[in-house]
DNA sequence: CACATTTATTTGCAAATACAAATAACATGG
DNA sequence: CCATGTTATTTGTATTTGCAAATAAATGTG
């Protein structure tokens, strides 16, 4: 087989690392992160949701977003309340400072996507999201056995 | 704007995360990590190359790298040289462990490039490839500064 | 209803990562 | 050929991460 760039899982990992990254530092000043603005995301798509929920949807690792969520909570970002319905679960709120934050970064988001899309046509850009979604699932049996 | 799996960043994050995670898993009874891996496969590509070569072919940073390097010299899959031109630079070099493992691994990233394009026609599959190629090098300025 | 099982989140801890400072060697301009 | 700046790598250190264990509450079973 071939060189590095031939592979897929690298070529993934690569220009996510590097979009992952120019967006950090683009948002760092903001006093966010990548992760703070996924986690916000999701909250602005729907408000309230479980530790577990907001896990799956982030694609962040649960232990990991707790200390997020805490260090979100001390920022008053975002609030967490007991879920009305199981004293087990979570219910994340954000807070208006952490809708705030989110109008802020949206443009940022907006302008990432077209830097990084810059020279696909529309098409091209939906084959790419499609194919990427499609990728993510091939691997779902494969996970954790 | 919409859903958090409308944005680019987040499915090409999520897709490779999911995939990293997979092949990791795999290749660790041969006692291998993905990182690892990426070095091998450089220097499959071409032996005898410096730190800073392998940081920027891997996407893996070179304080890492130094690191990474360090356990795989442990596990004598790699030998450090100075390089003879240049003594601040250190040439890399597998060894013949190096190389044993890597025919191991070899399969095993030829499979995880079968499954993840499970359903892709060949010129479906070439085209994801080239587009994240693209991507990446969309993402070329913004970096840094 | 008590007991074992499952589910939701957090915490303990060790490994991976990244930024910045340190080290060492090369390059260049006077 | 010395002084200054640049390049290559490593080390110091703080943060992020993820697995596994702990906690706490729900659910099911006899």
């Amino acid at each position: 087989m071939g060189p590095l760039d031939t592979y897929l899982p690298y070529l993934l990992n690569r220009a996510g690392a590097r979009i992952a990254t120019a967006f950090g530092e683009e948002v760092r000043p903001l006093g966010a992160t990548l992760q703070m603005w996924r986690v916000l995301a999701a909250l602005r798509e729907r408000d309230g949701r479980r530790m577990g929920d907001l896990s799956r949807t982030t694609s962040i690792e649960v232990s990991t977003l707790t200390r997020l969520v805490d260090t979100m909570e001390a920022k008053s970002l975002v609030a967490r309340r007991r879920a009305a319905d199981d004293a087990r679960a979570v219910m994340l709120h954000v807070t208006p400072a952490g809708r705030r934050l989110t109008q802020r970064i949206v443009p940022i988001a907006e302008r990432y996507e077209r830097v990084a899309l810059a020279g696909f046509s529309d098409a091209e850009a939906e084959r790419l999201k499609v194919a990427l979604r499609r990728l993510y699932a091939n691997m779902d049996g494969l996970l954790g056995d």
